[in-house]
DNA sequence: CGTATTTGACCTGCGC
DNA sequence: GCGCAGGTCAAATACG
């Protein structure tokens, strides 16, 4: 869930927009998108949040079998950063004082660790938030930097989720 | 021209 | 079955 203005946000890869649905019960519409790499089966789906219009959905499936397009690597999302924030998107690696000067990789899950904590806590409903309140990043990922965004993409969520019995 | 997007038709699963 | 909702196809269209 991002932040945004713009409804398809940069995110590195190359997409290729193959659908479009209404949502019920939202003024939205459902966008569906393809990884434009052969072989690659990744899919997204954008939508906009009807309950909050300032955020965008998009669900991601698969994994990519191939790094990012050398085109965009390196420049991902800078200008968008001034735009929105992400909860968790390439832009939210750029810190706001020096967009352009990339963070660790190592220092950004930490913040996007606490920030992701806050919200499980503000929404706690009392029944189904799980987390972890230790981060351990794998030591292969101490040194990558922001233009390696999508293999975090990749690793992050089995860092941070821990389902509990 | 080659490539990407648009958009109504088509398919599929599910509840009744 | 039937209807609905979500997902996909593909011909037409837009665009560099």
């Amino acid at each position: 869930m991002t932040k945004s203005e713009v409804d398809h946000l940069e995110d590195g890869y190359r997409w290729r927009k193959y659908g479009q649905k209404a949502v019920k019960n939202s003024p939205y519409p459902r966008s569906y998108y393809r990884c434009t790499t052969q072989k690659c089966g990744v899919k997204k789906r954008v939508e906009r949040s009807f309950e909050d219009p300032s955020t965008v959905i998009t669900t991601y499936e698969g994994q990519h079998n191939h790094p990012i397009p050398a085109t965009l690597r390196g420049s991902i999302n800078i200008n968008a950063a001034h735009h929105h924030h992400a909860l968790f998107s390439p832009s939210s690696m750029y810190s706001s004082a020096a967009p352009r000067r990339r963070r660790p990789v190592r220092a950004f899950l930490r913040s996007f660790c606490f920030r992701w904590l806050r919200l499980r806590w503000e929404e706690n409903d009392g029944g189904g938030g799980f987390y972890s309140s230790r981060v351990n990043v794998p030591q292969q990922y101490h040194q990558l930097s922001a233009d390696q965004y999508g293999l975090l993409q990749d690793v992050v969520p089995s860092m941070f989720f821990k389902q509990e019995p």
